[in-house]
DNA sequence: GCATCATGTCATCGA
DNA sequence: GTTCGATGACATGAT
């Protein structure tokens, strides 16, 4: 990475432009601007002003290369953006580029990406002869253990066979190589581990060794052997994902080694253009590392990790599984998306994963994390790509873990850098993860996916035991199954569902049938109430009288409309504003339904009875009339139940005042009233129960399919999250690996940290003020990162 | 004969 | 105080 970076910003100090793009088929800009627009090459940085920001503690002007420096700041840069966070896609991008050339490095399968990957490898070499060699502390003398840094890349040209850096390197170095790699993977470690450990090695040599200092090619493979070694016996960490090669110091700097040696292959073998897999040995490793785990052993490292995450898989699972039933197709969709094609890919094919992972490829240690996302996704079936480790803080944290152990930070510091980089809970995720995994720190990052995780759960529940409810309230299979069928839909609610009174289904089509006059559907409307209508019942009485079939048939037919239409059902006012239509039929309707020709009333029925043709009707209409009804006839009651019922109480009033009624009669009458209109407001009762259920049915499906919604959004967003935060890792490792301080030497990350502060400043402090200032005066290197 | 459902009826409350 | 609507509880009839 560096390598590339520095080679990059060489290349255009010199004038070439090294179109990096042209080796990416997809998203240019964002690799160009980052890597050619804020480079120190680039932008107009000002070198005495940095210096003058160091406040002291600049680097000094041989052991620390100045475009180091100004790849330091654009890193820092980058993390202050990350803090920001617009789209972190852009900037994933370029890492991308470098992932491709590692993997394709490690896998050597492929042709055409090994050869950009290669161009950045060739990159960084060139930055040595730049003059960085004494820049960088300590680097002259690990030029043999460049050599075999080399040779790490080399494998897998060795692997190709096709490689030009192999030629320096000899054939023992090689083999010793691949030993030391297979005996890490065997042993469970990642390379990526092995990498770090021997970053760490190389700041340990650093420490005691002069930067001017130049050591013995052999000397250097010893340190570099021993820190194979070393990584060798951290294979433990590299199964659970932690890479306690960060905890082993003293590993000697051998990025600038490997700067040193891959240049000077580089002046060998190559033109400008080849470009060696040397680049930066760190990198190199990493690439290695990063690939080793999709290409050879798949999951080796990986599934140690998902095996303490189980049972939250499980639950994880449950609730997928739910969630695809719920909304199959949605859910589809979005296990389809880009993000999750692309994260799956990237498990799945060695290239792809590479390339996702590739974003965080030059850093050291998120390079785990990204192999453990995506092979974990890469198992996971479409959406559960993204529940793992969402709502697996282990998961999460045993991915992170490797960073955690190598750099934890006090409490006190870890809390600062909370606070310094960020005000949001947003910014908190952006911690390096070390800084989260402290005791005290923890929040950010391992909270988050515990909220997650219970209000899933929580929806889940809410989900079962919704149909539950749903077919307990007496819901048929055919209604719950349709709750479920909308649950993706946006329709609203089906017209199947006015249904579920059945009774009156039969009746409708018997209204139906019959011819309806405007009249009295008119009146009826108008009546605003039970259905009884008196004047058509009066017209309809008349028309009786000169015709048999045409009585009022449009009446019952309204009355059963009006109680059964589904369009009622449909316009369904919300819960607060059910409307009371008081449009209920009364049973007699359907009497009258099934036997138009039968008198309305009992009034009526006098008149029937001079009809004898009429007398089974009337039979029939007496079996069929309500109790009240035969108790109007019996009591010679002068006029209709209808009317008794729905004239209003002046007219009603009048009506009774008109006649001379009997105390029988008259208490008849009011009781038929109350009782009639009691009756009418029972069925409206019953209705407007039928409808608050049904509004709630749609209620909730309504909340369902929003839930879903807003579960996808958040699942986008924890996954924009997680790449960020892992981004934020790798900037954060670069940054800090690059950091030298006045000696060249490298910053131990068990010791410093670097603070994020408000104004925009980075600051690099001791993780234990007592610590910090027993080996260092209390460095405290500011650097404008402002551009 | 029993269970279930739809409907009617009563009693009660509140506007 | 009366009327009316709403509603729970119960009864009744049909299936």
């Amino acid at each position: 990475m560096q390598g590339l970076i520095q080679f990059t910003i060489l290349l255009s100090l010199i004038g070439v432009r090294v179109d990096v793009d042209t080796y990416l088929s997809n998203q240019l800009p964002p690799l160009r601007e980052i890597i050619l627009g804020p480079s120190s090459a680039y932008t107009q940085t000002q070198f005495h002003n940095l210096r003058n920001t160091l406040d002291g503690y600049g680097i000094h002007p041989k052991s620390v290369d100045l475009d180091q420096f100004f790849t330091t700041r654009r890193l820092l840069n980058q993390v202050r953006q990350l803090d920001r966070l617009s789209v972190p896609s852009t900037e994933l991008n370029t890492w991308l580029v470098h992932r491709d050339a590692e993997t394709v490095v490690s896998t050597s399968t492929q042709s055409s990406p090994s050869i950009t990957l290669d161009n950045g490898g060739g990159l960084e070499d060139v930055n040595n002869p730049d003059g960085t060699p004494a820049m960088r502390g300590g680097s002259g003398a690990p030029e043999s253990t460049d050599s075999s840094l080399g040779a790490v890349a080399p494998e897998g040209n060795q692997e190709q066979g096709s490689r030009d850096a192999n030629d320096d390197l000899s054939k023992e170095d090689i083999d010793l190589i691949d030993i030391l790699w297979r005996q890490d993977i065997d042993l469970g470690a990642g390379r990526e581990v092995f990498n770090y450990s021997n970053r760490q090695k190389e700041s340990e040599e650093e420490k005691p060794s002069n930067p001017s200092e130049k050591k013995d090619g052999n000397e250097d493979q010893e340190s570099w052997r021993n820190g194979v070694n070393l990584q060798g016996a951290q294979p433990v960490d590299g199964e659970t994902g932690e890479s306690i090669p960060e905890q082993i110091p003293g590993l000697g700097s051998q990025t600038s080694l490997s700067l040193q040696e891959c240049l000077r292959l580089l002046e060998a073998t190559f033109p400008f253009g080849e470009e060696s897999e040397f680049a930066a040995p760190v990198v190199t490793t990493e690439n290695v590392s990063n690939e080793e785990v999709p290409s050879t052993s798949q999951g080796l490292p990986l599934a140690p990790q998902l095996a303490p995450a189980e049972p939250q898989l499980d639950l994880e699972q449950q609730w997928q599984d739910i969630m695809a039933i719920m909304e199959l197709q949605a859910m589809e969709v979005n296990s389809s998306s880009p993000h999750s094609n692309s994260s799956s890919d990237s498990g799945s094919s060695g290239t792809t994963e590479s390339n996702d992972a590739g974003n965080f490829g030059p850093s050291t240690g998120p390079t785990p994390v990204n192999q453990d996302v995506s092979l974990h996704q890469a198992s996971l079936p479409s959406c559960s790509q993204d529940f793992p480790e969402v709502f697996n803080p282990q998961l999460d944290l045993a991915s992170i873990a490797p960073r955690a152990t190598m750099l934890r930070p006090s409490s006190s510091n870890s809390s600062n850098i909370n606070s310094t980089f960020g005000a949001t809970n947003l910014t908190g995720i952006f911690v390096p993860p070390h800084i989260n995994s402290s005791s005290t720190n923890i929040t950010s990052t391992p909270l988050l996916p515990d909220p997650f995780s219970n209000l899933l759960e929580e929806s889940m529940l809410d989900e079962i035991s919704l149909l539950d409810l749903a077919m307990e309230e007496g819901f048929s299979q055919a209604q719950a199954s349709q709750l479920e069928d909308e649950l993706d839909s946006d329709s609203g609610l089906s017209l199947d569902s006015s249904h579920s009174p059945a009774s009156p289904s039969s009746s409708e089509t018997s209204c139906s049938s019959a011819a309806s006059s405007s009249s009295t559907s008119a009146t009826f409307s108008e009546e605003g109430a039970v259905g009884y209508s008196t004047d058509s019942e009066v017209a309809a009485v008349e028309a009786e009288e000169g015709a048999v079939g045409g009585f009022q048939p449009g009446y019952s037919k309204l009355c059963r409309m009006s109680y059964q239409d589904p369009s009622q059902f449909h316009g369904l006012p919300q819960l607060g504003g059910i409307g009371h239509n008081h449009t209920y039929n009364l049973p007699l309707s359907s009497a009258f339904a099934e036997h138009p020709e039968l008198p309305l009333a009992d009034g009526k029925k006098s008149v029937r009875d001079k009809h004898s043709k009429f007398q089974p009707a009337q039979d029939l209409l007496d079996k069929h009339a309500s109790r009240d009804e035969r108790r109007a006839r019996s009591m010679k009651i002068p006029f209709s139940n209808e009317k008794i019922i729905n004239l209003p109480v002046e007219e009603f009033n009048e009506l009774l005042a008109k006649h001379h009624l009997s105390e029988g009669q008259m208490a008849l009458i009011r009781d038929i009233r109350r009782r009639g209109k009691n009756k009418m407001a029972a069925q409206n009762c019953r209705k407007r129960k039928l409808d608050t259920i049904i509004n709630l049915e749609q209620g909730v499906h309504d909340l369902r399919r929003d839930k879903a919604r807003l579960l996808k959004e958040k699942m986008e967003f924890i996954r924009s999250i997680r790449q960020m935060k892992q981004k934020m890792q790798s900037l954060y490792q670069e940054v800090f690996t690059q950091l030298r301080d006045e000696e060249g030497r490298p910053y131990p990350p068990s010791e410093y940290s670097l603070q994020y502060s408000a104004d925009g400043s980075v600051l690099i402090m001791p993780r234990g003020v007592t610590t910090g200032e027993q080996h260092r005066k209390p460095e405290k290197k500011q650097k404008d990162k402002k551009k």
